[in-house]
DNA sequence: AGGCTATAGTTCTAAAATAGAACTGTCAAA
DNA sequence: TTTGACAGTTCTATTTTAGAACTATAGCCT
């Protein structure tokens, strides 16, 4: 039995990373937040998520850091949810899914969305590279060591 | 409401991949896949997943071609699972959120694995970057637009 | 032959999560 | 004073997941 609510307590990243964003809501709820939606009625109607779930996704966000709950008005007070830093940092996640998806699960219609990276001026695809060398890193090329904070099994 | 089941036929790239690989289990199974796990009580055991979930996590994997069902014995007849190409793929998403864990969700003993690059020889973090101008990518950074897969709400 | 072990599942019931719809509360504008 | 927008909460029904037990094949040991 997994503890799905003490999982970001686990010595393994990818667990602790799963307990926060790894729920089909939540990831579409971010690629929202990405789009710059930031409003209750905005993500709910556009996701078409149920009221119930929308509420409970929004607080977990809250909770972990990754959103800010921010008033935009008093009277009556009404609130935003706003990308922080942590939840920006989630962007590469967000576009290595978006890419897999256009690469593998794409249809004859083509993409749905295109990206421009303004710094270049150019359409562009995200491309996962070393951070020592910036060669492309594919899973082959990789070997995995313990690091300090792992205790025996496999983390 | 959401068709979960037919959720890989939406016109969004992320929703897509979230069809596939937007559940817990799956995303820790592919893990174990990167870690060289291959068969079903190692699965089992590793990540103390119920029997019968694996049982269905493996079969829609196989179904949506992200793993193969290899025999690596007759009589009796027993099998494996091994990434395709299309599985292999998924790999800078695991890496992207192996590494935010590392980054936003450690604790005082460190990260649990270090990753080294093969090629270079050194231990590394995942980068994404532009494919055109090579820069690190920021979601600030990136304007979208509509591609021709796109009807018309966001997609 | 009879029993033990390993592997890869399937089946069953109970508990938890999600869907779907209706309801609440605040305030502005008509 | 009524309507509408917004941001939720509450309720029941359905679906999914957890946990445990069971099935099936075959090798090995005595």
């Amino acid at each position: 039995m997994m503890k799905w609510d003490t999982l970001d307590e686990e010595q393994c990243s990818l667990s602790r990373t799963v307990a926060v964003v790894g729920d089909r809501w939540t990831l579409l709820i971010l690629r929202e937040c990405f789009l710059r939606v930031r409003r209750f009625e905005a993500f709910q109607s556009s996701l078409q998520i149920t009221r119930h779930l929308l509420s409970e996704r929004l607080k977990k966000l809250v909770r972990f850091g990754i959103l800010r709950r921010v008033p935009y008005s008093e009277a009556p007070k009404r609130y935003e949810y706003i990308l922080t830093q942590k939840g920006l940092d989630l962007y590469p996640i967000i576009m290595a899914m978006v890419h897999w998806g256009d690469t593998h699960m794409g249809d004859e219609r083509g993409r749905p969305l295109l990206h421009e990276h303004k710094t270049c001026g150019k359409l562009f695809d995200p491309v996962m590279v070393c951070s020592e060398c910036g060669e492309v890193l594919h899973a082959k090329q990789v070997h995995v060591h313990s690091g300090p904070g792992r205790k025996e099994a496999v983390g």
